[in-house]
DNA sequence: AAACTTCACAACCGCGCTCCA
DNA sequence: CTGGAGCGCGGTTGTGAAGTT
């Protein structure tokens, strides 16, 4: 269809059709009324052009941006040369540490509304925002590490749940927190309805919590890149993956478990990641199949669509750290699909529950990365270091899979997963955390202790990669409150409750954070009225129940 | 030094909203 | 009320630079 540039045609050019429909192969735009429209990189010359109408005409009205001043743009090239470019009082070159600290801030509240936080930011476009942001979620993700400092969770929430208090849900200032749109976040509660339900039945799905949904959800963690309408991977292309990347008897997968598997991942899996994370590495294949915590690494990716989907990975493959390749595991997923996927997962697995021996599969999770290897070693390391720190650590330290199994040593304090930011943390030998140790534990059948290097654990080789101290590179100090968001027992774990009153001083916050359920059972929790995991399941039990799990896979 | 990979940025694309006739 | 125009936004893609093998 020709790209109608004419005078008279063009106030009627069709959304946005001078651009893409028009533009022949030659990347211009393709000849309508004799001009052509052009793509592609602006020259010195346009940009004079544009500034030299933008002076005359004013901003807006783009479309009339060719007309005027003879560029061969269409209007929303114009626009966009000249917002993200040509405007003045632009503020060009890296962005500032405090800058990053506001954008850090800002998308906890926000999400991906780059347009509303460049206004946060004088002199920055939404497209450096998006860019910076992008690339940034990238680093981090391929290191494991958390999206948000975990103070600047908290303070999200606080502002979340204070607006949602003084505004309304819904209503509102939109503009400023779009945290507020819960609807986005919104989930049946009859779908956890569901699930509690078959608790007894499901041998490997840990009780469900009383805790709505919809407050699982992180009413405010949540940000829209989490509840983008992404396309979920259909279980089955995921299994494929599986497959593809373990052919053979692990394969077994796939064997009508994908249920189990589908169902894990938006679940255990979605709620970390709705903590801002992606798990580092596959934490344990064991745990959650091929997937259990690491197909979601690449998820949140973002979910900003970022990731850009989920490529499959076939043939060789490479062993890296997880990428945003991983898009059906972005929380998004979950929360922005509909519930369906979630009740036939469930569904299709009280069906047909696991092979035991399914589990093996996961010992050679392809996003176990190379990152086991340093983080391995740096945490043996510190393990050693932090012996002192008490008993429980150190048993957490010499994990076995059983080991962690009592999660309710769990001591995220004590861990000082605390070093937030600290590539080590996230995989401390100390800390108890599933994602760390289970994976090589599991895969070998082995204490820490004994563990072969990682790049041989599966037997596949890793390739190593550096961390990346995102979190420090990007100039973000560690401050307290020390608590890693990477680590879902860190929030879900019981005993973290009871010790972590000097991580988490504003206990309410916390409550916050998981609604109120969650704060009935976190009060009893903290009172030591209930150290079962009865009525936590998602939380504590989930975790809790992992390891056991996950020795299945030491199995041969 | 060449090939390859990764990164960062610019630009494009499609969708949806608002306004107005 | 409806449909088109204009525009903004968020996601995606393309590309060159830098780094790595």
């Amino acid at each position: 269809m020709p790209c109608k540039t004419t005078e008279s045609e063009e106030g009627s050019l069709p959304k946005d059709q001078c651009e893409s429909p028009l533009i022949n192969e030659n990347n211009e735009g393709c000849a309508g009324g004799g001009v052509v429209l052009k793509k592609g990189p602006w020259t010195s010359t346009e940009d004079a052009m544009l500034v030299d109408f933008v002076k005359k005409h004013g901003e807006g009205n783009w479309n009339a941006v060719q007309k005027h001043s003879g560029l061969f743009r269409c209007g929303k090239s114009c626009r966009l040369r000249w917002a993200n470019h040509l405007r003045p009082n632009l503020k060009k070159g890296a962005f500032t540490a405090e800058e990053e600290r506001l954008i850090i801030e800002l998308h906890a509240k926000m999400g991906n509304k780059w347009a509303r936080m460049a206004a946060h930011l004088p002199g920055r476009t939404d497209n450096e925002i998006k860019n910076y942001w992008n690339t940034r979620i990238k680093r981090r993700q391929r290191a494991g590490l958390p999206l948000y400092p975990p103070e600047v969770c908290f303070q999200a929430l606080q502002e979340s749940q204070h607006d949602q208090n003084t505004v309304g849900v819904n209503g509102g200032d939109r503009g400023h927190h779009d945290i507020l749109q819960t609807n986005s976040y919104e989930i049946p509660d009859v779908i956890f309805d569901s699930l509690k339900a078959n608790q007894g039945v499901l041998p490997y799905i840990p009780e469900l919590p009383d805790i709505p949904a919809s407050s699982m959800l992180l009413k405010g963690l949540g940000s829209p890149q989490y509840c983008t309408l992404q396309p979920i991977m259909p279980n089955q292309k995921r299994l494929r993956e599986s497959n593809e990347l373990f052919p053979g008897p692990s394969a077994s997968v796939g064997n009508g478990f994908s249920s189990f598997e589908q169902f894990q991942d938006d679940t255990c899996d979605k709620v970390a990641q709705s903590f801002g994370f992606s798990p580092p590495l596959d934490p344990d294949p064991a745990i959650k199949n091929s997937e259990s915590f690491g197909v979601i690494q690449g998820s949140h990716s973002l979910s900003n669509g970022n990731s850009s989907a989920s490529k499959p990975t076939s043939g060789a493959v490479k062993l890296e750290l997880p990428s945003l390749q991983y898009a059906e595991t972005d929380f998004s997923n979950w929360v922005a699909s509909s519930p369906r996927p979630l009740l036939e997962s469930v569904d299709a697995f009280i069906k047909s529950p696991p092979p035991a021996g399914t589990f093996e599969i996961d010992c050679s999770s392809p996003r176990n990365s190379g990152l086991l290897d340093a983080l391995l070693q740096e945490s043996k390391n510190l393990s050693s270091s932090k012996k002192h720190s008490s008993d429980k650590s150190s048993n957490s330290s010499s994990a076995t899979p059983g080991d962690i199994a009592d999660s309710s040593t769990l001591n995220i304090c004590e861990t000082e997963w605390a070093d937030y930011g600290d590539p080590i943390s996230p995989f401390g030998h100390s800390t108890t955390s599933l994602f760390s140790e289970i994976s090589p534990i599991s895969a070998s059948g082995s204490s820490m202790d004994g563990q072969p290097p990682a790049e041989t654990f599966t037997g596949i080789i890793v390739k190593s990669e550096p961390v990346d101290i995102a979190w420090t590179s990007d100039r973000e100090e560690e401050t307290t409150p020390r608590l890693s968001f990477t680590q879902p027992d860190a929030l879900l774990g019981g005993d973290w409750l009871e010790q972590s009153s000097g991580c988490i001083k504003d206990q309410s916050i916390f409550a916050t954070f998981l609604d109120d359920d969650f704060d009935i059972d976190y009060k009893h929790m903290a009172a030591g009225t209930s150290t079962s995991n009865q009525g936590w399941g998602l939380n504590s039990c989930a975790w809790n129940n992992m390891p056991a799990v996950c020795q299945m896979s030491d199995l041969p």
